[in-house]
DNA sequence: ATTCGCAAAGTTTTT
DNA sequence: CTTTGCGAAT
C-alpha cells in the first residue's frame, strides 16, 4: 500500500525494520502510534504470521487505538495487542498450576487487595506500631515491581517498619494463594518468576512471539523489564518505542535505566530518532524544549517541527483560583460563542484530581459542557463492586474477599460475631471462608439461627452457580433478583439508592455489550478480567464535543488544539512531595513537558496568586519551572497587577470579590464577560513582567525582609511552623541561611533567607 | 443489627 | 475541606 509514502525517512525506516532489536526514541507529536501500527502491518504483509506478533501497551486507552489503526491497514488480520497486565493475566490463566493457583483466579484491584492485606494481617498477629496498612502495601508493592518475592525479600537494617513488611509480606501472599487472587503486581510478579524458573515455558513463549512491540517502553518497571527479556531471547525481534523525557511513571517503578541502557541490553540495536513534530507550533516546542534542557539525566534531542509559529504562550497569572477557573471558563465560552472553536478543541490539565472543582464551577456557570477524566469511578462504587463481588465468588469461591463483601449485603443477619466463629474455623483448618461457612452447621460456637442465616446464603450461591456458563448479563439478572439487591433498592426511599440502581442497570447494559462480542466459553471470567483492568481513562470519548478536564498523567499520548495548565505553583508543580528529590523533580519537569506538549496551536499555563488548600487560603509561589522557559515565546498576562491588596488584607477582598460575582448586577452572559475582561486585563508582551521577574513576584508575595536583619538569637515567625529563635546564622548574601527552633514544634529547620517566609516576629504587629 | 454521629485522617499520579 | 472509618446508641 501506499501508506509508505507518507511516511517520513526516519519514521519508514522504523516501519520497514524487520529483524533483531529496534529502538525509537519518538519524541512527542513525531507520529510514534503510527510507526508502531505501520510496522505492525508491515510485519504482516511481509509474511509474519499475525499470531506471533505481540504488541503491549501501557493502557487500555492505547491498546484500543492501537487496534483500531492496525484494524484499518490490514482488515481482519488479528494480532495480540493489549496492555502488559492483560497480557499477563492471559499468560497466567493458561499457566496458573505453576504458581499455585487455580486458573479461575481473581484479580484484586486496590481496594479489595487492601483488605487482603488486612486479613493476612490480622491472621498472623502483626501489631501495627508506627505503620498503616498503607504503607506496608506500598513496600510490598515496590518489592514485587523489583521482583523481590517473600522468601527473598530482606528488610533493612533499623528499619523498624520493613521488619514488619518482612513478616506482613509472606502472610499476605498466603492470604492471597488461599483465596485463589492476585493483585495487579503479582500479574507481572508471577509471570517474570515464571518465565525464570520454567526455561520450557519461556522458550515455547519466545518462540511463539517472534515479533514483540513494546510501547511507552520508558515507563517500563523491573518487572516489565524481566517478562520482555524473557521473551524475546531466542527470537530478539523487538521493538520498543519511547521517550525518556515523557516517562512519567517513575512512583510507580518505572525505570528509565530500561530505555536508556537498552542499547546495551542487546546486540546490535537500530537506533532510529522521531525528531520532527507533527502536532504543535514552533513557539510551542520551543518552549517544552527549553523546559526539559534542564533535567541531566536524558539524551539530548533535537525537537523541531515545519508548523507555523504559532501565537505566544500566555503565562497567566490570576489573583484567585476562582479568578482562574472563572477566566479560563469565559475564554472558552467566548471561543465557543463567536464560533472561533468547539468544546471538544480544549482541554484543561492539572496535577491533582482535587484542583478540577473550581473549574467544573466555572464551566457549569458558563454554559461550557466537559468531561471529567477520572481513574476509576465506577468499578470503584459500593452497589457496582458489591454486584461484581458475588461474580467474583460464583467465579471463585475460595475468594475470602468477596464473600467477606457479600455475605451480609443487603443485610441477612449474618453480623460480627458469626463472621469471627467462620474466620476463625476457616484459619483453623486452613480453608477458605466459604468452605467455612458451608460447614456451618458444624461449627459449634455458630447459634442455630446463625447457622441457618449462612446456610441459606451458602444455598443461594450454590444455586447461583447453576448459572455461570450462561451469557454474564442473565447470570446478573439472577443474581441481582436472588440476592435481593435489586428488590433493596427498588424498594428505597433514597434517592441515592434509585441513582446505585441505575449504576447496576450501567453493569448491566456493560455486561450485555460484553456478551455480544464474547460468545465463547469462560465469559465470565473474561469479563471480571476486563472490570478489574479497567479505567475509567479508557473510555474516554473523543467523538463527545465537551472540553476535557484531567491530570496531566492521564494526558500522556493524547493532543488538543488549545491547551491549559493549571496551577503552576510550588508545591503542586512541582508536587511537594518531590521536591526534595532531583530525581523526582526531573519527573515533575517531565510531566510538566509532556503537558506542554500535549497543545497543537494554543498554550496557557497559569497560575493564582492565592489557593485554598487544605481549607486553608495561602499565597502561593511560582513553580520554579516557570523561569526555565523562555521569555521570548511568551506573553504574560496579569489579571490584577496594579491591585496589591491581595497582599495583606485579602481575606476580605476575597470575599467581597465573592459578593461581587454573586450580585445579580453583574449577570454573567458569555460575550459579557469575554469581552469586559480581556482587553482590561491583558498587556502587551513589551515590557512588564520578564519569566525571571515573574519569580521576583514570589519575593513581593512576602513583603521582603533583608536577611542582613535577621540576628542571632532574635523571635522569628514563619507562616508554616509558628514562632521560634534564630539559633545558627551561615552563609551571606543569597545564600545567607539561618537555623530556626521551633519550641512548639520541637523542632529545628534551617531556612534560605533569601527564599524563605521567615520574618522578624516583632512586625507582627504592625 | 442498623443507624447515626462524630472523630480522625489524609489528600499524586494508575494497571 | 472532604472523605473515610469507627464507635456509640437505639
Amino acid at each position: 500500500m501506499d501508506y509508505l509514502d507518507t511516511l517520513s525517512e526516519a519514521q519508514r525506516e522504523a516501519v520497514t525494520h524487520r529483524d533483531g532489536p529496534l529502538l525509537v526514541l519518538a519524541g512527542p507529536g513525531s507520529g510514534k502510534t503510527r510507526v508502531v501500527t505501520c510496522r505492525i502491518a508491515e510485519l504482516i504483509k511481509s509474511g509474519v504470521s499475525p499470531r506471533q506478533v505481540l504488541a503491549l501497551t501501557f493502557t487500555n486507552k492505547a491498546a484500543d487505538e492501537m487496534r483500531a489503526r492496525v484494524e484499518q491497514l490490514v482488515p481482519g488480520e488479528s494480532v495480540w495487542l493489549g496492555t502488559f497486565h492483560r497480557f499477563c493475566a492471559r499468560t497466567l490463566r493458561q499457566n496458573a498450576s505453576l504458581v499455585g493457583l487455580a486458573e479461575n483466579y481473581t484479580i484484586y484491584d486496590t481496594s479489595d487487595a487492601r483488605k487482603a492485606l488486612d486479613q493476612a494481617v490480622q491472621a498472623a498477629e502483626i501489631t501495627l506500631t508506627h505503620t498503616t496498612l498503607d504503607q506496608i502495601a506500598h513496600q510490598i508493592s515496590d518489592a514485587k515491581n523489583a521482583l523481590v518475592t517473600p522468601e527473598r525479600f530482606e528488610p533493612r537494617r533499623s528499619s523498624p517498619v520493613g521488619a514488619i513488611v518482612a513478616k506482613a509480606y509472606p502472610a499476605y501472599q498466603k492470604q492471597l494463594l488461599t483465596s485463589n487472587a492476585v493483585d495487579f503486581d503479582d500479574l507481572l510478579l508471577h509471570i517474570a518468576v515464571m518465565l525464570q524458573e520454567n526455561p520450557e515455558l519461556r522458550a515455547s513463549l519466545d518462540e511463539r512471539y517472534r515479533y514483540i512491540l513494546v510501547d511507552e517502553y520508558q515507563d517500563t518497571n523491573f518487572a516489565q523489564y524481566c517478562i520482555v527479556r524473557a521473551l524475546a531471547q531466542d527470537y530478539p525481534n523487538l521493538a520498543v518505542t519511547g521517550d525518556p523525557d515523557q516517562s512519567i511513571y517513575g512512583w510507580r517503578g518505572a525505570n528509565l535505566k530500561n530505555i536508556l541502557s537498552f542499547e546495551h541490553d542487546y546486540d546490535q540495536v537500530r537506533v532510529v530518532r522521531l525528531e520532527e513534530n507533527y502536532r504543535s507550533t514552533k513557539r510551542i516546542l520551543r518552549v517544552a524544549g527549553a523546559l526539559i534542557e534542564n533535567n541531566k539525566r536524558r539524551k539530548a534531542k533535537r525537537l523541531f517541527t515545519d508548523n507555523e509559529d504559532g501565537s505566544r504562550v500566555v503565562l497567566a497569572t490570576y489573583a484567585t483560583q476562582r479568578e482562574e477557573a472563572e477566566g479560563i471558563a469565559a475564554r472558552i465560552a467566548d471561543d465557543i460563542q463567536s464560533e472561533r472553536r468547539r468544546p471538544r478543541d480544549f482541554a484543561i490539565f492539572y496535577r491533582t484530581n482535587a484542583l478540577s472543582r473550581a473549574l467544573e464551577f466555572a464551566l457549569r456557570d458558563q454554559g461550557v459542557p466537559y468531561q471529567m477524566i477520572r481513574g476509576l469511578e465506577f468499578f470503584q462504587r459500593k452497589e457496582v463492586k458489591d454486584t461484581l463481588a458475588y461474580l467474583q465468588l460464583l467465579n471463585n469461591p475460595r475468594d475470602d474477599v468477596a464473600l467477606l463483601r457479600v455475605i451480609n449485603t443487603p443485610t441477612r443477619g449474618i453480623g460480627k460475631t458469626t463472621l469471627t466463629h467462620l474466620t476463625n474455623h476457616a484459619r483453623r483448618y486452613g480453608v477458605p471462608l466459604f468452605e467455612a461457612a458451608r460447614e456451618s452447621g458444624l461449627i459449634e460456637a455458630l447459634s442455630k439461627r446463625a447457622a441457618v442465616a449462612v446456610a441459606k446464603f451458602v444455598a443461594m450461591i450454590d444455586h447461583l452457580g447453576a448459572h455461570v456458563h450462561e451469557p454474564v448479563e442473565e447470570l446478573l439478572g439472577h443474581l441481582l433478583s436472588e440476592s435481593n439487591i435489586r428488590e433493596v433498592y427498588e424498594k428505597s426511599e433514597d434517592d441515592a439508592d434509585h441513582e446505585r440502581l441505575a449504576n447496576i442497570e450501567e453493569l448491566l447494559t456493560a455486561a450485555r455489550q460484553f456478551d455480544e462480542v464474547h460468545a465463547g466459553d469462560n465469559t465470565l471470567e473474561e469479563f471480571l478480567e476486563q472490570a478489574a483492568l479497567y479505567s475509567d481513562t479508557d473510555d474516554w470519548e473523543t467523538e463527545q464535543d465537551k472540553v476535557t478536564l484531567m491530570t496531566m498523567h492521564a494526558a500522556k499520548g493524547l493532543e488538543f488544539p488549545v491547551v491549559f495548565l493549571i496551577a503552576v505553583e510550588d508545591g503542586l508543580l512541582p508536587h511537594q512531595r518531590s521536591m526534595d528529590d532531583p530525581a523526582q523533580m526531573e519527573e515533575e519537569r517531565r510531566l510538566m513537558f509532556v503537558a506542554i506538549t500535549r497543545a497543537q496551536q494554543q498554550l496557557q499555563l497559569s497560575r493564582a496568586r492565592k489557593r485554598e488548600f487544605r481549607g486553608q487560603r495561602r499565597t502561593t509561589i511560582p513553580s520554579g519551572f516557570l523561569m526555565e522557559l523562555p521569555r521570548d515565546e511568551m506573553e504574560l498576562v496579569d489579571s490584577a497587577p496594579d491591585f496589591p491588596s491581595w497582599q495583606e488584607d485579602s481575606n476580605e477582598w476575597d470575599d467581597d470579590s465573592a459578593f461581587f460575582e454573586d450580585s445579580p448586577a453583574e449577570e454573567s452572559s458569555v460575550d459579557v464577560r469575554g469581552e469586559s475582561r480581556s482587553p482590561a486585563t491583558r498587556h502587551a508582551t513589551a515590557g512588564l513582567m520578564t519569566a525571571a521577574a515573574l519569580g521576583q513576584d514570589q519575593a513581593t508575595a512576602t513583603p521582603p525582609v533583608s536577611p542582613e536583619k535577621f540576628k542571632h538569637g532574635m523571635m522569628v515567625e514563619h507562616p508554616e511552623y509558628g514562632s521560634g529563635t534564630i539559633i545558627a546564622l551561615g552563609g551571606t548574601a543569597d545564600l545567607r541561611s539561618a537555623t530556626v527552633d521551633f519550641p512548639a514544634m520541637g523542632m529545628e529547620k534551617k531556612f534560605m533567607l533569601k527564599y524563605s517566609n521567615l520574618r522578624p516576629a516583632s512586625e507582627e504587629s504592625a
